[in-house]
DNA sequence: TGATATATGTTATAGTATATCATAACAAGT
DNA sequence: ACTTGTTATGATATACTATAACATATATCA
């Protein structure tokens, strides 16, 4: 699976199928995607990066919804908790999901210069980490894997 | 490479030769290990489990340091930097590093219930997330594995 | 020694996240 | 209709994590 974000692509069809997508996922599974939900995905989709709760928070508020932190952060719960988005643990920040249809180990490319975010699929099943766990007799429950470096965009424009 | 921190063994082992072995590539490397930074080198040693910077904070206080965020953080920094101590960015803690005498991607098993922490090295270069960073053109510089689970003294014991 | 770089002390503040309690909206059972 | 349970939202306060900025001290080396 190829992952995007640094690559020129239909930005469009990524906000609408990426919304329609998780619609329909939501109708499936019985879950309520209300109207902050849906504007939240819809900002994350609206960009290849990471971005900030606080950040989020300030566009809900330019669109007039209430903007306390928790208002942020409950949608962001209810998208990371049902797979509809991620969150970047090393930038503190969050990402809509490229991947929201099938379970996925996530691994994040992370471009230290623009800090575009692009999202591949890691196989650990088949990696030294899964024997460790095994050996170990620990039982993964979830995984990501953050990766930070240079995209292709910033390689010889930027140290 | 076998992760510990899940089986018994002779912990105090882990403190001494953790020390040691800074010390010597200190030494080697040109880089001064000094009175705080070796102490809170041995906080982190003196247990398998990821320390918050406030939690190290209160020891080196009790120890009778200044303690002020700064001197926490620029130790830790110190030892992360130096490839010493690595942070959970899950957890915002931070462990001694159980390989510090080699480069490798470290991969962490953090027990959701006990909290302790296992270090093993993941091989991501023959996994997915390599293919794809070099598809896309995206040059890793480094990167970091973390699995959420249960570990073997916390299986069954609690759910 | 003097110049430079590196490390520490200290204060203040920025940034991220959650606890808590109150209210609203809606569905299901009586 | 009434009440009960559940889920989502509103709102306030606060906890937790991290860094900026500037002053002082200590090490290192030409």
């Amino acid at each position: 699976m190829q992952p995007i974000g640094f690559k020129s692509h239909d930005h469009g069809t990524c906000i609408a199928h990426g919304v329609t997508s998780v619609q329909k996922q939501c109708a499936e599974r019985g879950l309520q995607l209300t109207p902050v939900r849906q504007r939240v995905l819809e900002i994350l989709l609206a960009k290849h990066q990471a971005m900030g709760a606080y950040d989020i928070l300030a566009v809900l508020k330019a669109d007039g919804f209430s903007a306390q932190p928790p208002v942020a952060y409950r949608a962001l719960d209810f998208l990371v908790g049902n797979g509809f988005a991620h969150k970047i643990e090393r930038l503190n920040a969050f990402v809509a999901c490229s991947h929201p249809s099938s379970e996925h180990v996530p691994a994040f490319l992370i471009c230290r210069v623009c800090e575009n975010v692009a999202e591949g699929i890691a196989n650990l099943s088949e990696d030294t980490v899964a024997a460790s766990a095994r050996d170990a007799g620990f039982i993964i429950e979830r995984a990501v894997v953050e990766a930070e470096g240079v995209c292709p965009n910033c390689d010889g424009a930027q140290p």
